[in-house]
RNA sequence: UUACCGGGUGGCGCGAUCGCGCGGUAUGGCGCCGAAAGGUAUUACCGUGAGGAAAGUCCGGGCUUCAUAGGGGAGGAUAACGGAUAACGUCCGCCGGGGGCGACCCCAGGGAAAGUGCAACAGAGAUAUACCGCCGCCUUCGGGCGGUAAGGGUGGAAAGGCGAGGUAAGAGCUCACCGAAACCCGCGGUAACGCGGGCUUCCUGUAAACCCUAUCCGAAGCAACGCCUUCGGGAGAGCGGAGCGAUCCGCUACGGUUCCCGCCGGAAUCCCGAUGGCGGCAGAGGGCGCAAGCCCUCAAGCCGUUUGGUAACAAACGGCGCAGAUAGAUGACCGCGGCGCUGCAAGGCGCACAGAACCCGGCUUAUAAACCCGGUAACGAC
RNA sequence: GGCCCGUUGGUCAAGAGGCUAAGACAUCGCCCUCUCACGGCGAAAACAUGGGUUCGAUUCCCGUACGGGUCA
């Protein structure tokens, strides 16, 4: 599953700015609606709505190592959430982790993740 | 057995399920993003996918650009000698010095006898000196003048050490022995150097102070650079000569491998800046094929064997010939096994340091547990 | 990814081989004042780290750690 990437730097600074935020023990989770989604939706050959999520690892966290693994284990919770739940699209979500994630497993995330977008309202009602 | 010394290997393994980057084959779309260049899916299968340090960026090389011969200066690096290497500040051997009972380890290890500078405090005096003392002379008996580096004390360092002669007292002033340094001769060694002899001299330390000597070095760096795209800006000058003229020639401003000399350019249309993109970036050559691709050969490199060499290394033969991202691909989770710690046991906990970014050769630093080889000292046994 | 710098009390900093390592602000104590401020006097407090050169290193040389700048 694929997932399209923020990389672009005034994209983080406006969902910290302007976005809602949830923090739980490991994450803290920026929400923004994407004002490109349209554009982004023609764009694509598959004409799917897609959410552009965005990762950041301090080096306060740690080494390259380090900072990576937390990386792969953020990304491979959140594969598992909008795999298990309907997910609303065209937003801009950024995530980042706190210092108590690089010791954390991917189950342990998985709940936090979804608490996360149920309380930022990104859960739908239908389960898939 | 205990305590060490030197070198090397290695960097947990296997199997399910889900997932990622790149390449390929099929499937599939002809749309969309973008100003353009350019970029792009979905699904299945196959292949492939981090390190010994990928790190620090401390050296060396490739590669690329700077339109350009050469010489000099400045600046930088290195420093016994011989070799290895594409090259190095690396490696090997050897010499000298220092440390250790020893295996062995450490050394920016040229020149202080070319010149300049510096040596605080202490001390009389720091490259030159007379404070105390010793000796001679004078004396108003307080001391003064002269000689003296043997003795005292200071210091990291005080005119080589010690004995005899010598002297008023002393002094390499003279002599014997010892020590050090330069030079000459002989022997050994490719050489640094070592040993022996001769002669001369007795000279503080510091060059990681300036400096001198020898050798080497152009500068920048893949954010280099090349091409494409769209846009913006600048320069195409002056003088003299030839020619009816287009134009040509010379000089100058100016520009340039950054300073100087010299040399080159002095307008081929060229230069500068910005925007985004592709290449550089995954070796080279050849064959087949419309193409994608497939096959073959060879290099750099890696592994093994043999030969040469004390060794670094070289040569021959055989095999392999291997990641290429761009918010940055190797993960998650489960089971079995391995090792270590803990525990009577069941079990529990842990398995380091750490992530390629143009590519190589080194150095330095970080690194859990384990294993292998060679050697030394002490003690014990035979 | 490359290149280039720096590190001295709590903070800003001078010192560039030897002296008690300046100075300012901040802190503390005393004086001044009815009290505070200002002012005066005094105190405490530092050379990032491991080696080397040197008689002697904060200074010179090498390594390490940390911090910063710059190039699209």
């Amino acid at each position: 599953m694929k997932f399209k990437a923020i990389c672009e730097n005034h994209l983080f600074s406006k969902a910290y700015a302007k976005g809602k935020r949830f923090v739980t023990p490991s994450l803290a989770v920026y929400l923004l609606p994407d004002y490109a989604a349209d554009r982004l939706q023609k764009a694509h050959p598959l004409k799917i709505r897609v959410n552009r999520i965005g990762l950041t690892v301090s080096k306060k966290i740690g080494g390259a190592v380090e900072r990576n693994r937390t990386k792969r284990i953020i990304r491979e919770a959140y594969r598992r959430v909008i795999t298990e739940n309907a997910v609303r699209v065209g937003y801009l979500i950024v995530i980042a982790a706190r210092e108590r994630a690089t010791k954390k497993k991917s189950d342990e995330l998985v709940p936090e993740l979804k608490l996360a977008f149920e309380k930022l309202g990104l859960l739908s009602q239908g389960t898939k």
